[in-house]
DNA sequence: CTCCAGGGATGAT
DNA sequence: ATCATCCATGGA
């Protein structure tokens, strides 16, 4: 099946940190989206896909955001001009709300490489066995197969010291203690403080899943990269700054669609090519 | 080899 | 409330 998709870049949106499990396959991306295995490919302003109804990979890809004016809400200044550039099509997708939080669960001290790695790991030993194009593509576990595991089948998939928070917190999921998607009614503050109550999660990992399962656009995750970012390039050469400084900066400053500027100065640091730790010229 | 990563939990100031 | 330390693993 087809699809017009302007002003969306899949390869980028794919490759920006946000989205773990997506492969290259032929001229296009082997994945899951949830239970079924999809396989998408662009071309041009349209999307070629199959596996899921084109309702599935618009609402997924979030198609129906409002790119362009969402660019436009952002403040004016030389860090986001520049990565506003350099993202051009990059789209917050909606991911479902488990594998996204067991994902970041995983991600904590983990290069992105390494996150792609323990979810494949965790996808093809416990998922659920899909092939497209002669690619696989298994489905994330749920949270009742993972609540069924041992602490030692998960560090077996590179999880380490992760292991222990993961399945607790899938547990806490499967038996209905933490109804995933009844907190998508919550406001922001309520639906970060229940996260924030699940083993293994705390402010930041709480915020990426409420920016990519949630749809809650102006959440903000502070990592290693956007804190190095907002240090240099929105506080050059201030020492003293507290994190609080920072979290208090970016709730005021960059807007309702905070969460984007956030993803777009992150995908700029990490593949813009400067190096990190150097100064700008 | 060393360095560091889309951090969180815990205990000490 | 803020700061320091430890946690486990492998890519770069």
């Amino acid at each position: 099946m087809e699809l017009e998709a302007p002003d969306f870049d899949l390869s980028r949106t794919l490759d920006s940190g946000q989205v773990f499990h997506w492969e290259k396959c032929g001229d296009g991306f082997a994945g899951a989206i949830g239970p079924r295995g999809v396989f998408v490919e662009q071309r041009g302003k349209r999307l070629r896909f199959s596996g899921v109804t084109a309702e599935t990979i618009t609402s997924y890809f979030a198609l129906d955001h409002q790119l362009a004016k969402i660019c436009r809400s952002f403040p004016d200044d030389p860090a986001l001009t520049a990565a506003r550039d350099f993202c051009q099509g990059l789209r917050i997708i909606r991911q479902p709300r488990w594998e996204c939080l067991a994902t970041f669960i995983t991600s904590s001290m983990k290069q992105v490489a390494h996150i792609r790695q323990i979810s494949r790991a965790l996808r093809t030993r416990y998922g659920q066995r899909h092939r497209v194009k002669e690619c696989a593509a298994p489905s994330f576990p749920t949270p009742s197969r993972v609540a069924k595991l041992t602490e030692p089948d998960l560090r077996a998939c590179a999880l380490g010291y992760r292991a222990k928070n993961l399945l607790a917190t899938a547990r806490l999921v499967a038996s209905g203690d933490a109804d995933l998607e009844q907190w998508s009614t919550l406001s922001e503050e309520t639906l970060r403080a229940r996260l924030c109550e699940l083993p293994g999660v705390g402010a930041k990992v709480a915020n990426c899943v409420m920016l990519f399962a949630y749809e809650r656009l102006r959440a903000f995750p502070i990592d290693v990269w956007i804190e190095r970012v907002l240090r240099q390039k929105y506080f050059p050469n201030q020492q003293k700054v507290t994190a609080t400084q920072l979290r208090a900066f970016c709730e005021t400053y960059f807007g309702e669609h905070g969460g984007y500027a956030q993803q777009y100065l992150f995908h700029h640091a990490r593949k813009g090519g400067a190096t990190p730790g150097t100064a700008a010229p």
